[in-house]
RNA sequence: GGGCCCAUAGCUCAGCUUGGUUAGAGCGCUUCCCUGAUAAGGAAGAGGUCGAUGGUUCAAGUCCAUCUGGGCCCA
């Protein structure tokens, strides 16, 4: 009855049943489920409150189109060091969020009708453009969702901020306003970049997005000289002028020389040209042709201040350009390439328009805002600007104007989205004035820790270097629309809220959708002039959305300004390297115009995921790899994984099915069985942590040992995690579960076949150690582990992995770990010489000697460890005062050698190197040191112990292994004991597999009945017997004539000649 | 044209901060071994001018310069 109540009290906290294989994919949908419906998140962020923040942003994916595989790359990181620094004791509030706003929603809804322009989403009806807009958002929200929830991302997608909300937008109001009010957000007329299919401007950091490689023609054009002290002198004098854009020559108003360059009138075949005198061999060739013929001659020189207002005429007469086409001067010419002489159309470069601004020159625009020539401009009325090109080069041509034409291949701006070339065209816009802020942004980003580090001043200070103003506006329609409102004399009156605007217009109107058209319904009187004030029509650029989340997504300061201001600014933003000139941008932009402040403290740059063969994926390539398929394929945890720790985060990655599926091979796998093994054994045992172990200082040196590897891992992947280093922490674990399963369970085996608690409390321990260390990167199979292994068996421990607390450090046992590295090199040369010798591991040999540095002081307990790895009875010390057994072998040590002699290193080694080794060796062994006087040194030189590489080999007979100075002799003579004791060894792995085969628990007791006429085999069982027995739990070993009963074994492979039967008692 | 990153085994990648004379891992291939965790594990082998050239240094995969090729970003 006792018995009954004490086994009853075991198996109450007894561990689940871990079966050996695994379906990660149903495991993962499982833990989901339980995540689910224990509510594991919003718990780990109740139990979190109150605890110190650590503030993380999240950037709002753009809620148009479906994610894709790169998007589980950032949000695996997203969700880690969250997870992470919640297990170290933060409170970590992850808000979802959706970028709602922008062309690109625009743009879908729009191919979705089948429109081609905005003329047609006027005549449908902004109202219900914009709802159509609204409506794709939400759907594609959805897919993103499902991704988040399946790949295990813990985010509050019930809390996530919308950037269309109305709060939202009034949040993005107010700090326009803030803006407005220090004098930075402003209106001008400026050259920008510009898509005529979408009809609007694109900011600096769109245009970043859209380059790519065109062949353009590009031409040398005549300009001949109207007046001027050079016309004169020359008849047929032409300005030589380059461009890779011909279709703006129609509008050309001067020409700009850069005034300190040197100019010069180059004849050549009876014409004379004006180039900068740099280029003049680019463009002529060599002034001597090879016949020794004069090609052109260079007349004169003077620099290009001299040719300022000279007249010239010019290519097209197609448009009215008044007061115009005279020589300019402008600084940034260059006389790099092209002739020196740059052709300006200022309603098309933002150069141009400054330095012909200078001059008082027109602007004139051709173009109308769809990109096309005004109908009636001859030659190219109507056409798209880009295709007018080959007309008008056509034209110069037949005029005898161009000089030479060739393609010239370059990077040019496209829209971002619809890939339209863009044009730059001088319009009106809405700009802030970030060039003002430039020094706080520098300083601020001083500051800022970037990972990798190269960013910082890299690619992102280069940025800041160059900034250039915000252009904010776009002339669109879903967007958060500018809170500015005009009156007819040009007065300026920005709201900051609703309330705001109903106040002024006497409505209440805080209900009122703020998007457009109903927010341009609303109008005011002046309050300067009392004049009617309608809001201006623009709508601004999305990502200023995204870069205002941080007050925003709290609808601050309207509301929770307290929760604001404790999460800002954030620890930790991280999104891939594009964003460097795009949300990481505007965020510390934003924040620092209007709280002086950035934004971040510590942000994570990602490099990009590419295919197997190391393309970006995109449609049109088809090798977009769909991250839900591949999750379920793979588990989600595997492909975490890969993202986390797979190669560097910083670079781009290619991400392919085998990478994947040798994680879950290697890593998870592994860790599973190890946690199968142990359930198993714990079970059968029967043992649970409630029955306790002993002190851990008492366990054999491999739990020892065990325990000091699992708390130095705990200990270093939290040093790794702390630097945002995921790939260090990865290959950590990674080497931990490989060292664990393949050395610990592997040496200690036999102890958990005997149901030691030492043993099974120390497994458990590491495991649960790793397991913690593993959470953050693989949060389902983790949960698993810790559903069926911990919370099982330690009711006291919290009900999730993802509610526990980081690993403690103790137990660190550095030298043990030496020692036992030393062990296991021993071991590796254990292995090698047994290989070389091929006397098979099951076979017992008497003695190996051993030599390596530290072997005398190991333990005798490892010792005896490696001993029974590689079944060798002795291992003895190699004795080097033996010299008749020994040879040795001497290396200098460079390493230590160098740091003393320098320059004379070579000449000691050398002098080393002509040493009688043993006596060299004997001599320093003795005395610690040992004197040369060395031709070339004038002092002497002292050489001790360290400053040599030793090899020591016995002399023959033996099988050696040596490497690194360590050596491993193994005595090859297989007495007839030994060979009894093999065939011993040889039988209990017969029987063995014969158990497993016949489908015997491993606790079964049976009887074995044998035969055999060996008399080899009969010696053995008369020797060896109750071994044998003892091995495969056998209660009786019957020698018997003829058959045998029970499931039989007939050993072919062993050359044991005998026939077992094997029969369950 | 400028900036940044990358180049190491057939493939995917460590190592480079802090230079040390035998450059590692995984995958794949060949042979062998071990096995009551077994869709594992171990050993050996084949496979490397560490992109090229030059420099610094006693010593360079590692530091410096230049170049070539690739990627990203900018003009």
């Amino acid at each position: 009855m006792a018995d009954y109540v004490l086994l009853r009290e075991k198996c109450v906290n007894m561990y689940k049943v871990v079966p050996p294989t695994v379906n990660l994919r149903d495991l993962e949908h499982e833990i989901l489920d339980l995540w689910e419906s224990e509510g594991t998140f919003a718990a780990s962020m109740q139990a979190s409150t109150g605890r110190p923040a650590w503030t993380f942003y999240e950037g709002p994916p753009t809620a148009n189109g479906a994610p894709g595989t790169h998007h589980i790359e950032a949000r695996a990181f997203k969700d880690i060091f969250p997870r992470y620094r919640t297990m170290k004791g933060y409170h970590v509030v992850r808000q979802a969020g959706w970028d709602c706003h922008g062309l690109p929603v625009e743009l879908a809804v729009e191919k979705e009708l089948g429109f081609s322009g905005k003329k047609d989403i006027e005549n449908y009806g902004i109202a219900e453009f914009n709802e159509k807009c609204r409506e794709s958002v939400v759907r594609h929200v959805d897919a993103f969702t499902d991704l988040t929830t399946r790949m295990g991302y813990w985010v509050d997608m019930e809390s996530a901020y919308w950037t269309m909300d109305s709060q939202y937008i009034q949040s993005v109001w107010w700090s326009l306003k803030q803006i407005f009010n220090a004098g930075l957000l402003v209106q001008d007329h400026r050259v920008s970049p510009y898509c005529p299919r979408c009809g609007t401007g694109l900011s600096d950091h769109e245009l970043a997005q859209g380059y790519e490689d065109v062949l353009d023609p590009s031409v040398y054009v005549r300009f001949p000289v109207t007046s001027g002290s050079l016309v004169s002198k020359y008849s047929n004098l032409s300005l030589l002028v380059w461009t890779t854009t011909p279709w703006t020559l129609v509008s050309n108003t001067a020409v700009a020389v850069k005034p300190n360059a040197i100019y010069c009138v180059v004849e050549s075949e009876s014409e004379y040209f004006v180039v900068a005198q740099d280029l003049v061999e680019n463009l002529f060739g060599e002034p001597t042709g090879e016949k020794g013929e004069t090609r052109y001659r260079i007349l004169e020189s003077f620099p290009g201040t001299e040719l300022e207002r000279v007249t010239y005429q010019r290519p097209f007469e197609l448009i009215d350009i008044p007061d115009s086409h005279f020589v300019i001067l402008a600084d940034y010419v260059t006389t790099g390439d092209g002739t020196g002489l740059v052709h300006q159309a200022p309603a098309f470069g933002a150069d141009d328009l400054v330095s012909c601004r200078a001059y008082g020159l027109p602007v004139v625009n051709p173009i109308a805002p769809d990109g096309t020539f005004l109908a009636e401009t001859p030659i190219v009325g109507g056409q798209f600007f880009k295709k007018a090109d080959t007309a008008l080069t056509d034209d110069l041509r037949k005029r005898g104007l161009l000089f030479r034409e060739e393609p010239y291949e370059h990077s040019y701006p496209h829209c971002w989205r619809c890939h339209t070339p863009l044009i730059y065209y001088a319009q009106p816009s809405w700009y802030i004035k970030t060039t003002d802020i430039k020094d706080r942004l520098m300083a601020e980003n001083e500051k800022t820790n970037w990972y990798p580090d190269t960013i910082q001043w890299g690619r992102y200070g280069d940025w800041l270097t160059n900034n250039v103003d915000w252009a904010l506006s776009r002339n669109r329609y879903w967007g958060t629309p500018l809170p500015i409102w005009r009156c007819e004399n040009e007065h300026l009156t920005v709201i900051e809220s609703l309330t705001e605007l109903g106040k002024l217009a006497g409505q209440e109107i805080t209900e009122l959708d703020p998007h457009r058209p109903f927010i341009d319904d609303i109008t005011f009187n002046c309050p300067e002039c009392k004049s009617t004030a309608t809001r201006v029509p623009e709508v601004i650029d999305c990502w200023y959305d995204s870069g205002a989340m941080p007050f925003a997504a709290q609808w601050y300061p309207q509301k929770n300004s307290k929760a604001f201001t404790t999460q800002y600014p954030a620890d930790f933003v991280c999104e891939a390297i594009d964003q460097t000139r795009g949300w990481f941008y505007t965020l510390m932009a934003i924040g620092t115009l209007v709280f002086d402040k950035s934004s971040y403290k510590n942000v994570v740059c990602l490099g990009h995921i590419l295919d197997e063969d190391g393309r970006k994926m995109s449609k049109h390539l088809g090798n977009v790899l769909e991250p839900i398929p591949l999750m379920d394929q793979h588990g989600a945890d595997a492909v975490r994984w890969f993202m986390l720790a797979s190669g560097s985060p910083w670079q781009s990655r290619r991400v392919g099915h085998t990478a994947i599926a040798d994680i879950v091979r290697k890593n998870l796998l592994t860790y599973w069985n190890t946690v199968s093994f142990l359930s198993l054994y714990a079970r059968s045992a029967p043992w649970s942590p409630a029955d306790g172990a002993p002190p851990a200082d008492q366990r054999p040196i491999m739990d020892r040992w065990l325990l000091a590897q699992a708390h130095s891992l705990s200990a270093e992947v939290d040093r790794a995690l702390e630097n945002f280093d995921t790939q260090l922490g990865g290959r950590l674990i990674t080497e931990f579960i490989d060292n664990l399963s393949n050395w610990y369970v592997r040496r200690t085996r036999r102890r958990f076949w005997d149901g030691d608690p030492a043993a099974l409390a120390s497994l458990h321990e590491a495991l649960q150690v790793v397991t913690l260390c593993m959470a953050p990167y693989t949060p389902f199979i983790t949960e698993r582990v810790w559903q069926d292994l911990f919370r099982e068996t330690q009711p006291e421990l919290p009900p999730s992995v993802h509610l526990a607390s980081w690993p403690s450090e103790s137990a660190v046992d550095l030298e043990l770990q030496e020692q036992m590295e030393l062990a296991r090199r021993v071991t590796e040369l254990g292995r090698s010489a047994r290989a070389a010798s091929s006397v098979k591991t099951r076979q017992p040999l008497g003695r190996a000697l051993i030599s390596a540095p530290g072997w005398d002081s190991l333990p005798a307990e490892l010792i005896a460890e490696v001993a029974e790895e590689l079944n060798v009875r002795e291992l003895l010390t190699l004795d080097v005062s033996d010299s008749a057994l020994v040879n040795i072998s001497l290396k200098p040590n460079f390493r230590s050698l160098g740091a003393r002699f320098g320059k004379q290193t070579p000449l000691v080694a050398a002098h080393i190197a002509g040493q009688d080794p043993v006596g060299l060796v004997n001599t320093l062994r003795e005395k610690g040191n040992v004197m040369y006087s060395i031709d070339g040194i004038d002092a002497m030189a002292q050489i001790e112990l360290s400053d040599l590489v030793i090899t020591e080999t016995p002399i023959e007979g033996w099988a050696v292994a040596s490497d690194g100075g360590e050596s491993f002799a193994l005595d090859l003579e297989i007495t007839h004991d030994l060979a009894l004791a093999g065939m011993a060894r040889d039988i209990v792995r017969a029987l063995q597999e014969g158990r497993k085969n016949a489908g015997f628990q491993i606790s079964d007791r049976i009887n074995v009945t044998w035969s055999s006429e060996s008399r080899d085999v009969v010696e053995t069982m008369r020797v060896h017997g109750s071994e044998i027995a003892g091995e495969i739990l056998a209660l009786g070993l019957t020698q018997v004539n003829g058959e045998v009963s029970g499931f039989s074994i007939l050993d072919t492979d062993s050359d044991i000649e005998a026939t077992f039967g094997l029969q369950k008692t």
